[in-house]
DNA sequence: TCCGCTAAAATCGTATCCAATATCCAAAAT
DNA sequence: ATTTTGGATATTGGATACGATTTTAGCGGA
């Protein structure tokens, strides 16, 4: 399991403007323990660290995190909510497991929303944005070997040019639609030469960026993630379907993700 | 505030497949508590019954649902992930209000997600189905005249359209998008003869999906859709703007919603 | 191997308590 | 008359303890 995590950038509560705070380490921090285990939480199932299916022991995690279980069971309804975890009566908490199909699915979505996003932001770009774009390309390029850097660094990417197009419920789907294949995604990041094709398609998205042209920039993006799922899904079919088409063993799937890292 | 309701049709847990219970009369059920009292809150704010912005005490709706406050937090939490309330630590939760940009910002989205799911479920309509939508239109004007109803058969009617498409991800999306604009669809529905269009519109749609004609389908389906933005903004703006551009005080927005019903 | 039974564990909810913080209203000051 | 301040009150966030119910796991036997 992952260390107490103290940064709040997945930070995503709708409602008010309530920020400014002075950030501290954890537990001494003003924000409501429900919420830091959340993020937390939520950072955890992204990265894999609790695998799809996989039970969340409510008191397991109250001792863990050091809190009493009505925290922990804030958090896991905030994050069933926004579809990491289901729940089922009496059984409790389970880190939400994708079919092949779903997460299709959930790309088809993707393809859309973020094609769209992407069209919209283009025209608003400014100097400052560029910039910041351009730096993090940068840091694609010196850093991208580790997989959560890279997975850091790409939600940083995009985000940066969706948040342009001044759609912030656009914004926040796209966000949440992320958060939840994320885990199955680490398995695409990891074939064979993908960071760098990826790094290149990065580039072509930046060079539209650049030149205001929204329409080769939707293309671009939606080529992007379609080119993920074309990889993403024949090693997911590869990694959970066994010869004679049944579901594997979750040993199986363990070690499929342990291998993606 | 209103009754206690038992109608769980627009129990939307994304999780796992656990239905077939025998509905009881709310407090007697085997569901657990914060799961139909988030049903039912999710369906009073979705009918406007408690009004966007309204601060909701959590002692006072456990009193009036006749349970302790832990649950009822619990449901607060859920509806939070569905972003159909806000929360602000120390401060507590309240019924999502959206600015007009957020509306229209939705209702892109939907236009795009909705379209897609017609044009999907089109080719996948069966002769059941076909008869189900048309029984459904069949009510729609016979007891289209109240509003709760109207609505109600709204949701049925598309419900039923997206349901054929197989991509239960974006059904799911979709019916979220729904509930959290519904309260501010009422002021569309009453608008002067929208009633009427809507029939004809959904009449449309009805005979694409009859012809499986997929192009159509999708373009009446957005269409029907712009129509509906088309007459809302207009009625939005009008009723949250005052004659020197500020924003209407939490009365005038009340009396805006009291005669949308 | 496959049941069926029992024991252990986990969930769901109540009740109560307390600290921290908002909120509100009245008094004071400008 | 309006703004500011101060303090009482209400509400939230969380701990803790307890019980009821339900899963789950283990184990012995056919």
């Amino acid at each position: 399991m992952s260390l107490q995590n103290s940064r709040s950038k997945a930070d995503q509560t709708p409602g008010f403007g309530h920020m400014a705070k002075p950030e501290t380490s954890f537990l001494s921090n003003r924000r409501p323990v429900h919420e830091l285990i959340a993020d937390s939480l939520r950072l955890t199932i992204m990265a894999g660290h609790h695998l799809p299916g996989e039970r969340l022991n409510q008191e397991e995690l109250a001792s863990f995190y050091g809190v009493s279980r009505m925290p922990v069971r804030e958090a896991l309804l905030k994050l069933q909510g926004e579809e990491l975890v289901v729940y089922s009566p009496r059984r409790g908490f389970a880190v939400a497991e994708l079919t092949v199909e779903e997460v299709e699915d959930i790309f088809s979505i993707r393809i859309m929303l973020e094609g769209l996003a992407t069209r919209l932001a283009i025209p608003h770009m400014t100097v400052q944005r560029l910039e910041r774009i351009a730096e993090n390309l940068q840091r694609q390029q010196e850093f991208g070997h580790d997989t959560d850097v890279r997975l850091e660094l790409n939600r940083e990417f995009h985000g940066l040019i969706y948040e342009a197009a001044k759609r912030p419920r656009l914004v926040a789907l796209t966000t949440n639609l992320r958060n939840i294949v994320e885990a199955y995604s680490r398995i695409y990041t990891s074939a064979e030469g993908r960071a760098k094709a990826t790094l290149r398609e990065h580039a072509r998205i930046f060079e539209a960026c650049q030149h205001g042209d929204a329409e080769v920039g939707e293309r671009l993006a939606k080529e992007h993630l379609q080119n993920i799922v074309g990889v993403l899904v024949p090693e997911l079919h590869r990694s959970t379907v066994t010869k004679d088409g049944e579901q594997d063993s979750a040993a199986e799937k363990e070690l499929a993700f342990a291998d993606a890292d």
